[in-house]
DNA sequence: GGTTGGCATGCGAGACTCGCATGTCTTGGA
DNA sequence: TCCAAGACATGCGAGTCTCGCATGCCAACC
């Protein structure tokens, strides 16, 4: 069946005429016609009474007509919504990240997306990148803020990668330390910290970016996690590495002092959405905010 | 757009594949992916994102999807509503009918119908023949059930007239009058009664019929509704006419006698549905049921 | 009784839809 | 590494559908 019949038929139904209906929708009273009639043969029924002037709907026809105005703005309904969809009136992206970009990048691209788009609904989930990765191969999440080293983006599961920005690393000392009002620091210069790590794991940044400098660094205390990690510098028990995107959250009573570009090698940030198949236009714009936010924070 | 569309796009976007949803409705691959393709550029968005196995829906397709399941919904319902409409299995008819046809005519034909088809709603008004005629014309009707003699009936709005039967003439006597046990009368027999009228007018039918017989009654008294009369009647005020089918309704206390065929003309009873356009099957099943109660009846 | 208004229909041009065969791309195995 | 298999896209041609035009037919109205 053609919703065109449905078009045709309401109009009929109201106007009380073929041709009337004929003129309104720019066909002919012909087509009209047939119309109709295809829409009769159809449903089995005589729709209309033909009368001298115009027609009548039949008691049958009336009982089709519920049904075809419910379906008529059904349609309308399907359209509006899609073009709703399209100009982010409407949607829904999932947005997965690394922890540190949830200090500032992820929450800042939400709330301007939020702002400009308002009834977009974002929702957010944390995670490492191999899950973040995973959860978008399986249409988990629209799109997953990663950061890693080429060779881990690399093996990730296939996805349609955004470099946003690489990661600057910076240092975290107490507050009085000799090196805390330096505008840049070597990783040379604090070979004889004690340092506080996420982990003690050979793969770890501070030991390979320390081993390329020619020492290994004296771990003395692994604190997995940043709130804790800066307590630890606070409290003036050693000294630690911060990515760049951590560094808003730092608290007041430590420096925290860029190294020198050269002592670690960036981490990449990437915003990833699926790889085959096309985000939708939310999560599109998403990852143009978080491209923008990224260039304001680092730039 | 055609509906089939959606069928389609409802059955890939259960099956996952086109290959598969093709199998399931008969069409070829082809076909699939080119109503897919014209459903995606009607609704100018990409419904299905394509793998390298199959499909997935994308985030418009969700979208679309719950609305073209309502549309199929409805327009399933459409058809299931016609086709009980046309068996009798929904619908309504409204039908009227002159005073004495509520006796027992209508109400027995309306209880042969809804014993045989109860989804049927059934409603009824009074009227008189020109009434009911007007009504059945501007659609307030779907069945009038008419009297008349034939110029009468002539006379009244364009229908389509179904002759149910002929309405014989009775006569009502007190109990213990001298022609009570008879099972004929003529109207000459009773030239010297009093008698009671529904009205005095020339046109009616027992100065008309008495006329012809080569007398004037001899109205003693002019009394509207049947139950009145029937009380003067008992009470061995006068004699009445009775039609046939009021005959049901007559009280225990007085003797009702049919005159003979000659002496007064029959009135017909009708049964009338719209001229232009087709009565409902509601409707026609009613005009039928109702000429097998007149048969009953009159036979 | 002619005229007018309004729906139905024969006809032909153009558009659409389908199936068939084939192309393209990805995946997975030899 | 290459080939086979699976799955969607597409060129092509036959058949069908739909439209507008012109005309027919019918009822109503002047």
């Amino acid at each position: 069946m053609d919703t065109a019949w449905l078009e045709v038929f309401r109009a009929v139904a109201r106007r009380g005429s073929f041709t009337e209906a004929a003129k309104t929708l720019g066909y002919t009273q012909s087509a009209v016609s047939r119309q109709v009639a295809a829409l009769e043969s159809d449903m089995d029924t005589v729709l209309f009474d033909r009368l001298a002037r115009g027609v009548r709907l039949t008691e049958s026809g009336r009982f089709l007509l519920d049904h075809a105005e419910a379906v008529l703005d059904r349609l309308d309904g399907a359209r509006h919504d899609v073009r709703a969809w399209k100009s982010l009136r409407a949607g829904r992206v999932r947005v997965g990240s690394f922890a540190t970009a949830g200090v500032s990048l992820v929450p800042a691209a939400i709330a301007r997306l939020r702002a400009a788009h308002p009834d977009v609904t974002v929702t957010h989930a944390d995670g490492l990148a191999r899950e973040l990765a995973a959860r978008l191969a399986s249409s988990d999440l629209d799109v997953a803020v990663l950061n890693g080293y080429p060779d881990q983006i690399a093996a990730l599961p296939a996805a349609r990668l955004r470099h946003l920005c690489d990661e600057p690393m910076l240092v975290a000392l107490p507050a009085g330390h000799r090196l805390a009002r330096r505008t840049t620091v070597r990783l040379g210069e604090l070979a004889d910290e004690a340092w506080i790590a996420g982990s003690s794991s050979p793969e770890e940044t501070l030991i390979s970016a320390a081993a390329r400098q020619g020492f290994r660094p004296r771990i003395s205390y692994v604190v997995r996690e940043w709130i804790a990690k800066q307590g630890f510098v606070a409290a003036g028990l050693g000294v630690t590495l911060v990515p760049a995107l951590a560094v808003d959250s730092a608290r007041p009573d430590i420096a925290v002092v860029p190294l020198h570009p050269k002592d670690t090698p960036l981490r990449g940030i990437y915003a990833a959405t699926i790889a085959d198949g096309t985000p939708s236009p939310a999560a599109a714009r998403l990852v143009d905010v978080l491209d923008d936010v990224a260039s304001d924070l680092v730039g």
